[in-house]
DNA sequence: TATTGTTATACTCTATAACTATA
DNA sequence: TATAGTTATAGAGTATAACAATA
């Protein structure tokens, strides 16, 4: 983070961000990062006709077969209504199906069909070079450092709202 | 990262990912962690009514007096008309003005006014509650590292699309 | 009475094309 | 012809309340 020259109307095209400022921003640089993440790989899936949320759900019903929809809700960290349509979408497609449980008939086991796990594996294939290639500069070491942070922030999320 | 019993139709709650599949979903931590940042400073901002965006656009004019909303949206990473309504609100509620530039009279060179740079002086204090409440377990060297991985990461951006 | 999945709905954020006024 | 800001608009993603079926 190199400071460029503060005059106040510079063109240069370059902003920007005190240090002070920079320090009690995270949100700024964690969404301009995920931002990358999140077209990168939407880039990515395109070839197998999957969004990020309908890959993640793919994925986690192939490594999770029998998930409820309100587990898989949880786990996506979105509210139920709105995975009802990635549901129906996965479904339409023939990648999973929903299967009633028989001792809980309000609740479906969410279960990948073959044509979904083979989609799911080309696809986790496409993202894995995604992601070797967005992380091409850091060491395992970084990386899950990394990975450890972000576990960190998200377990000291309000317990409140 | 502990390893649940694999049980295919546990009914604990508790989601198994693979550790293959979950070295392949950067994306899969990364919007957890970026949605437990976003709603936390959502609440922390809302005594001021300001959300993210709103936020992130005062402090960067505050920073950056004289900015233009072309490089603003760039430092951003929102398209232009997408800064408009935020822009927009923000005068609303002079916090900013748009100054048309003497030198070239299609662009506005954007001014916090004094009420602008108040609100932002207390949002950012409360800004840095929050980002020490989610920060609290890491030492600075953790924070530094985890700031340089996503900067690498935003550095290895697609140029191609 | 509580829970699972669902519908409807509204709001925010994002992305694109086309316009205006200036350069 | 190109650029800055704007308008209009469509599409994702998100959040909440209310409902039917089931527990």
């Amino acid at each position: 983070m190199k400071k460029p020259a503060p005059e106040p109307e510079a063109q240069t095209g370059v902003v920007h961000v005190s240090d002070k400022t920079l320090r009690a921003f995270l949100g700024y640089q964690m969404k301009r990062t995920f931002n990358v993440i999140q077209s990168d790989l939407s880039q990515t899936l395109k070839p197998f006709d999957l969004r990020m949320l309908t890959y993640t759900a793919l994925v986690l019903i192939v490594d999770n077969p029998g998930l409820r929809q309100s587990q898989l809700a949880e786990a996506m960290d979105i509210e139920r209504p709105n995975l009802v349509v990635i549901i129906d979408e996965l479904e339409r497609r023939d990648l999973i199906i929903r299967d009633r449980l028989p001792n809980d008939r309000r609740a479906y086991a969410l279960l990948p069909t073959l044509a979904g796990r083979r989609l799911c594996e080309k696809a986790v294939a496409a993202a894995e070079e995604h992601e070797k290639r967005l992380l091409r500069d850091l060491n395992p070491d970084a990386q899950a450092m990394a990975m450890k942070v972000m576990q960190l922030i998200e377990n000291n999320r309000r317990r409140d709202s």
